[in-house]
DNA sequence: ATTAGTTATGCAACCGATTGCGTAAAAAAA
DNA sequence: TTTTTTTACGCAATCGGTTGCATAACTAAT
């Protein structure tokens, strides 16, 4: 009883043509109700599914919407995804999912697979190493929408999804001054990737702001990846100056500072005041609790998902909006309290 | 300069047939070096990528996986889904994901529209909702192959990939109970999903193996969502013996307790000891350090991709391989620790 | 009754690749 | 040289919907 049923099938039965029964199907105005209710009466009955491979083949769309993730298996990635699927879900689409670990190659890899496999659209958070743009140019000299969300690139026509990484940083900085923090690291990510560029843009006009000098020992450049705390945990010993005060692009790794701080007989924040970026699950788990920035991961995901469905329906145009800022937030918690 | 480019055009310029160009671009056997070489050159030349609706028409398979999740923000899933993605990237298989948030409803409509969209084979963890499962049966009627992964159910020819739970649950419990404890409670997920239940059984026969009384009160079933922490919590404060060793079913559920029960001013584990499951980072970050069950869950994703495309490729058949037992372990760290 | 205007449906050409079957040409065997 | 085999390719049907255009049937207007 499992064979396939076509829009032949039901035609033959009905006594119509396939015509028809496409139009009728889909509900198509210059089809009589009557009929329409015969078509999926009978369609119902005989188990019909529509066919999407010969759909999508005369339609020449899929569907479907292409995600490119730097890695699927942290925290913020999966909110975002979480997000995004409940929307594409909610209105049928479909989300193919690749994550490109980083690596530019990957990432150029999975690109040139999804565009082969005809997504309609494509998200895209970049990998660290990404620095040529070509592999996306494919989907935008094809009309083929894309739109960037967190990890971005202002490429042409391309909205872009974030939230103010620079007031975030000088938010962060300025709270670990005002709590008395004068000698200050940041641990930032790659600089080539605009999110952590301009968080520490931030963090360096609020030291200019109060007057504090900066100089290249007060930003380390790390990949944050938790495997290699130790180096940080050096540098920040084997400062010349005693640091005070660490505003971390990532919960994830300022956590597993505070654990190895505190290993080396650190008092947080008696010593070292610390403020994160996130607000991951494991900030409020972490003791002392950390204080950190709100990165809305879902509502991001939510929102890079009915932007470019909105834009394949042709309800919005995503070319005017070109960037779409969220709000985030300061959140003071233990890490960076005041101690007597 | 990018439209598109069909077999037909390159037929056109090379004259020969399109299907000699197909079978040239597939390496077809019966198809000389010399045009193979010129076919394979042209298509570079002129950019041809070959439209995977068609050939996806043709051939009835869209080399495309599908997979449901209970929820995409779950860090053991994320892990698993970076598992699975990165064999199926590896092999040119696209993954589909979608999430059922722990709705039978939504993971029957996901199943529904995977079937639709012509998935190669299915990959599932079930929703705890779930309790009927003909939405599958339609695959192993089409026989689409489909794998359990985690959540598993025991569908005829449906293989599943899961570590033993009893075993893990016995494992912990006894090491509870070596630390000490008398007084137990397991707070478990819904015990309609079998991993849970089988936790929970391998809990109960580890008390039985020491003679430790069974009833309902050392067994608090729950959906382990951190928003209702409290509740439970209430029910260890108003316990009628004084617990003193909590096996909970997930790590983030039991570092969440961990936090609520020193708030409450409990010494952990001087009051309670408290196994977890899972080895979440949480578990590392909490204070004190968490004792869990490492459950390897990239791993899991790997497996469960390698088997599934394996089985496509007839390299192996899933069907006699009913079961895949991942190996656990017993990671005991500060939160079961013996006090003085 | 005739013309104009609707409404409901069918025809047939796509969409682009795949593949079973047939055959000309080239190579090997007789 | 003739016959048999092999090699290399082309023909044409097929996969299952979609859709522009034509048309028959019916209603409304003149």
């Amino acid at each position: 009883m499992d064979k396939k049923v076509t829009i032949y099938d039901l035609a033959a039965l009905l006594k119509v043509s396939p015509a028809t029964v496409s139009r009728g199907l889909n509900n198509h105005p210059s089809i009589s109700d009557s009929t329409k209710k015969r078509i999926h009466t009978i369609a119902k009955e005989q188990g019909y599914r529509t066919n999407k491979f010969a759909a999508n083949l005369s339609k020449q769309k899929s569907n479907t919407i292409g995600v490119i993730v730097p890695r699927l298996d942290s925290y913020f990635m999966s909110t975002v995804l979480a997000g995004i699927e409940q929307v594409a879900n909610k209105v049928g689409y479909n989300l193919i999912i690749s994550q490109s670990l980083e690596s530019e190659e990957k990432e150029k890899i999975n690109a040139r697979t999804l565009l082969n496999s005809g997504v309609d659209a494509l998200l895209v958070s970049l990998a660290n190493e990404t620095k040529d743009y070509e592999h996306l140019k494919n989907y935008t000299s094809r009309k083929i929408p894309l739109l960037f969300f967190d990890r971005v690139f202002n490429l042409p026509n391309c909205p872009t999804i974030l939230i103010d990484n620079r007031a975030a940083g000088y938010e962060a900085t300025t709270h670990l001054i005002s709590q008395g923090c004068s000698n200050l690291l940041h641990i930032s990510g790659r600089l080539n990737r605009s999110v952590y560029k301009e968080r520490f843009e931030g963090y360096k006009e609020a030291l200019q702001a109060h007057n504090i000098p900066f100089d290249d020992t007060n930003l380390l450049e790390t990949d944050l990846d938790s495997t290699k705390i130790k180096t940080t945990i050096e540098y920040i010993k084997n400062s010349n100056v005693k640091i005070d005060g660490l505003f971390i692009s990532s919960d994830n790794y300022a956590a597993n500072c505070i654990k190895e701080l505190q290993k080396q007989g650190y008092q947080i924040p008696r010593d070292i005041k610390i403020i994160g970026f996130n607000n991951d699950p494991v900030s409020e788990i972490i003791s002392p609790n950390l204080s950190t920035i709100e990165y809305p991961g879902h509502k991001m995901g939510v929102l890079a998902g009915e932007s470019i469905i909105a834009h394949l329906n042709g309800t919005i145009n995503l070319q005017s909006t070109n960037s779409i800022l969220l709000r985030h937030q300061l959140l003071e918690r233990e890490s960076t309290q005041k101690t007597i």
